[in-house]
RNA sequence: GGGGAUGUAGCUCAGGUGGGAGAGCGGUACGUUCGCAACGUACAGGUCAGGGGUUCGAAUCCCCUCAUCUCCA
């Protein structure tokens, strides 16, 4: 397989050796390459798709660029060029499995793109393309070929004539393989992609072995995309006006191919990372096939773990952390298959953020809370597959008994859906024990789990953006928020919503949306609820009870029109309700200062994981992999109100993303961020946050900081919710009656009510045992009596009567103590509870042979009305009809005398 | 969203078919022998996750809730 080693480059000999180029300068340039040719270099989004539900993971270059390519959004640019982390696993497109096996799957790579919005089109793709790859890159241009859509003639006219492309190296393909859509309406056209002929002795040897064909000969490098049509729902295509450029290449494809190596993790990627995993692992790469696989997977998951960690993903049992964990414990898996103990996933994640964070700072940032997370999944699936091992021997010792020799499907899926433990390791274990598998049985159970939860699937619950809203969009309405600066302001209708219905005019009572050409309100968005407040204009009033911003520049008005009429373009006052504006700053405000607080008590690796803050409360997730303590919480606590009391300034200031990067800010996973983003500043590094929401001017205006709260909402997340200026106060007031109650009803001074309420219980306890120890030396002697009362029946000893005890332990113990005064005999007690009837029988030891406590029991128990049984040494049973208890009482004499039956 | 499993002493767990809450480790006290320590004896420690139901009687059976684990979507 290494035969592909050979030169790819320009076969002619070369008398001086060309340093070969590093990963990091072959993707500079390409951004290098674009720049030039007046391209804006994108960094990277979040590998979590923001604004797009139905996407697990970005798992391409033009993500962020979707809303330009659907016209929905207009950037200052019209061409662009970037890199993108991506992530190829859990979804749609899920490459999990195969990582490893190949040369070139990967849960996680890199993504270059060169972008055109309605800019120029396939004329520059193509040469700039041809261009980097042969001049820059000094790619060998005969072994280049590439593919082109079957009917799109003006690309393949294109290659030949302009390129000179011969025309043996120029295919057309299908469908399947070179016309893109995004969804099944929308956007879509041809594509063109870039081969590279990786020689014969890879090929299937098939005559007509080509570009496009399954085996490996030829490999794609570049895919370019022309996006040219619009598909209707009829499946029409029609022209677009503004056509656009899409196109993607591998950095780890391109890496390999110009450092001219045999596979991906030949390259400088990831080199590195598996030396780690050698000196880790005290084996080599390239030694054993079996071995390199995991090799291969383990270097891989490293980088998607490090990376979807950095980007705020958390192990669950659901959704993007679903497909994290078993990502992680693939990686384990494979690790155990090197020999590696426990724990070595994070030293490797650590070589990942060695060579990967110089170009992604998140993962530098984020460090302390990957390597924590491992920790702690690697503990977490030990034990589980602890666990699972006791539960799959207890399955083979029953198998052995029962002289089988294969392990039926149906224990293997349980093995594997209940307790988690995977086929290869149950496979392992039956292959030491000599057993076989029964895989068709495992399949059958498994489909049927699937069909199962397919069929209870509703749809996935993501609010779509309401049809009403979008048109309105779609017609270039913008809202301007001008609520940082002002609560008043005079303001223009633009648009009157009626249970999603545009209207001119309404009404008084009516519920309604309204919607403003500029607005003091702030609408709910990055966990800070929607202002409320009044829109007026002479005597028409409208009550405002929410507000949203469904999109970026719209903003929602809720509520009632309360008096007169509103119309549309009429000038309008909107008065936000400053009072609780002014709790809800307050509250947001504390919210940073806790995040820094948290981060400076626990340690770095907290990091917030939603928020929410109205105008009576906040409320604050982070990740943190144990309970607080009260200490570090009371510590939390004053930090956030030493904090307030230096009354420290909050500056706000409007800058571009990357540069708010660069000071290091704290950006928030859930937040949407454009290309103007707000920073807010809490006095001199106190706090530095991204933040889209209203503030304090000063932290003195919190007035107090109290943590009401502290619970898990998940895996490795943890909640806190708190109090400011008003709410805790009244918080506080409310805890200190409480208090003061508590302490003149102990008869105690405040301070003292704990150590108060700890003698008390002592006492208590004290009481407890005294009574019982009472009633039994009462009962004991109650109990003597009793055997005056012996009659022998057949040489045997029977005490039969009523007692007075209160419940069925003591009966029982009444009657032990009676055994052992008598040592041989019967003994039956029944006693009267309300309105109920408890009766006890003991047999002693060497009478048991002759008489069964349960069969006397039985009997007994019918004449109160109900039934018992026990042992036969013991029984117990009872009844619902006190007034016969005398009478059961008696029968037991005539049942020993009969010998029972 | 759907399915399965688990929840019992500080920790790890055992408790067939309903009938006296247990073991090991750990803790405390005492003792024996002592180089770290080991061993012996005794004791303390429990709302059997929580709530409801069936039953004369529920850790055990049924229903609901919660937490954790796990698989599928």
């Amino acid at each position: 397989m290494f035969s592909f080693l050979r030169s790819i480059t320009n076969p002619e000999p070369t008398f001086f050796m060309e340093r070969i180029m590093n990963f990091r300068e072959i993707r500079r340039m390409f951004l290098d390459y674009f720049q030039a040719r007046g391209h804006e270099i994108v960094g990277s989004s979040s590998l979590i798709p923001k604004d797009d539900p139905s996407l697990l993971f970005t798992n391409a270059g033009m993500v962020q660029f979707k809303s330009l390519f659907l016209g929905e959004e207009e950037r200052s640019y019209t061409r662009a060029a970037n890199f993108q982390k991506c992530i190829r696993a859990g979804g749609k497109h899920n490459d999990l499995e195969n990582v490893g096996y190949t040369p070139r799957h990967h849960t996680f790579f890199e993504m270059l793109g060169n972008f055109s919005f309605g800019d120029y089109f396939k004329e520059d793709a193509i040469t700039w393309a041809w261009d980097l790859l042969t001049e820059k890159y000094k790619l060998a241009s005969n072994l280049l070929y590439v593919s082109v859509y079957k009917d799109d003639d003006e690309a393949y006219r294109i290659w030949e004539e302009k390129i000179g492309i011969p025309t043996d190296r120029i295919v057309r393909l299908g469908d399947k393989e070179n016309f893109w859509t995004m969804g099944d309406t929308g956007p879509c056209g041809p594509c063109s992609e870039i081969h590279i002929d990786q020689g014969a002795s890879l090929g299937c040897g098939r005559p007509d072995c080509a570009p496009g064909c399954d085996c490996d000969r030829y490999l794609e490098i570049w895919n370019l995309v022309f996006t040219q049509f619009h598909r209707a729902k009829d499946g029409r295509l029609s022209p677009l006006s503004k056509q656009n450029i899409d196109t993607g290449m591998g950095l780890e494809r391109l890496t390999a191919v110009v450092q001219k190596v045999a596979t991906n993790y030949d390259t400088d990627i990831f080199k590195g990372i598996i030396s780690r995993i050698e000196e880790l692992s005290s084996k080599g790469y390239g030694e054993d096939k079996r071995r390199d696989v995991a090799f291969r997977v383990i270097s891989d998951h490293a980088r998607a773990v490090s990376f979807l960690i950095g980007d705020g993903v958390m192990p669950s049992n659901e959704g993007r952390g679903y497909v994290l964990k078993r990502i992680i414990r693939r990686a384990i898996r494979f690790g155990q298959f090197l020999g590696l103990k426990d724990f070595f996933l994070s030293p490797v994640c650590g070589k990942v953020i060695e060579i990967m964070g110089r170009d992604y700072k998140e993962l530098i940032q984020s460090k302390d809370l990957i390597e924590g997370i491992l920790l702690n999944e690697e503990k977490r699936f030990a034990d589980t597959l602890h666990y699972g091992m006791k539960v799959l021997n207890e399955e083979i010792d029953n198998l052995k008994e029962k002289g089988s020799k294969v392990i039926p499907g149906k224990v293997a899926f349980k093995l594997y859906d209940t307790y988690g433990l995977s086929l290869d390791i149950v496979e392992d274990v039956a292959r030491d024990e000599n057993l076989s598998l029964d895989m068709e049985g495992f399949h059958k159970a498994m489909s049927g789990q699937r069909t199962l939860s397919q069929d209870s699937w509703k749809g996935s619950g993501q609010e779509e953006i309401p049809e009403a809203y979008r048109k309105l969009v779609g017609r270039g309405f913008a809202t301007r928020f001008l609520g940082y600066e002002t609560l008043i302001l005079k303001a223009k209708v633009v648009a009157l919503l009626v249970k999603g219905k545009e209207v001119d005019s309404v009404e008084s009572g009516a519920d309604l949306e309204v919607v403003l050409e500029q607005t003091p309100f702030y609408g709910k968005a990055g966990g800070q609820v929607g202002d409320t407040g009044w829109i007026i204009n002479g005597d028409m009033r409208f009550h405002v009870t929410d507000t949203l911003r469904p999109k970026n520049d719209l903003i929602i008005h809720k509520g009632r029109l309360k008096h007169g009429t509103i119309s549309v373009a009429d000038e309008v006052e909107a008065r936000v309700d400053h009072q609780k504006r002014k709790a809800i700053v307050a509250n947001h405000t504390a919210t940073h200062l806790l995040h820094a607080a948290l981060r400076e008590v626990l340690g770095e690796h907290v990091k917030q994981a939603g928020s929410m803050v109205s105008s009576d409360r906040l409320r604050f997730d982070f990740s943190h992999f144990t309970q607080v303590s009260p200490e570090k919480l009371a510590e939390v606590e004053s930090v956030v109100n030493r904090h307030i009391r230096e009354n420290l300034t909050v500056h706000t200031t409007e800058t571009s993303r990357e540069e708010a990067m660069e000071t290091g800010a704290m950006a928030i996973f859930e937040e949407r961020y454009g290309e103007r983003v707000r920073l807010v500043n809490i006095g001199e590094g106190v706090s530095m946050e991204l933040c889209g929401g209203t503030h304090a001017e000063h932290t003195g205006n919190i007035g107090l900081f109290r943590i009401i709260s502290e619970v898990a909402v998940g895996a490795n997340i943890r909640r806190i919710e708190a109090l400011t200026g008003d709410a805790a106060l009244k918080y506080d007031q409310k805890q200190d009656q409480n208090i003061t109650l508590a302490a003149s009803l102990l008869n105690s001074a405040q301070d003292k009510v704990g150590e108060r309420i700890i003698q008390l219980l002592k006492e208590l306890k004290k009481k407890d045992r005294e009574l019982k120890s009472l009633r039994s030396k009462l009962l004991s002697k109650e109990s003597h009596t009793y055997l005056d009362e012996v009659r022998e029946i057949e040489g045997v000893k029977v005490i039969a009567r009523a007692v007075k005890v209160d419940s069925s332990k003591e009966l029982r113990e009444v009657a032990d103590q009676v055994k052992d005064s008598l040592k041989s005999g019967i003994i039956l007690l029944g006693t009267k509870v309300e309105g109920k009837v408890m009766l006890i029988c003991i047999v002693s030891e060497d009478l048991v042979g002759r008489f069964r406590a349960g069969d006397i029991i039985k009997q007994l128990s019918t004449i109160v009305g109900g039934k018992g049984g026990g042992r036969s040494d013991m029984a117990q049973g009872g009844g619902d009809k006190p007034e016969n208890l005398n009478q059961a009482i008696e029968a037991i004499y005539g049942l020993v005398g009969k010998g029972v039956d």
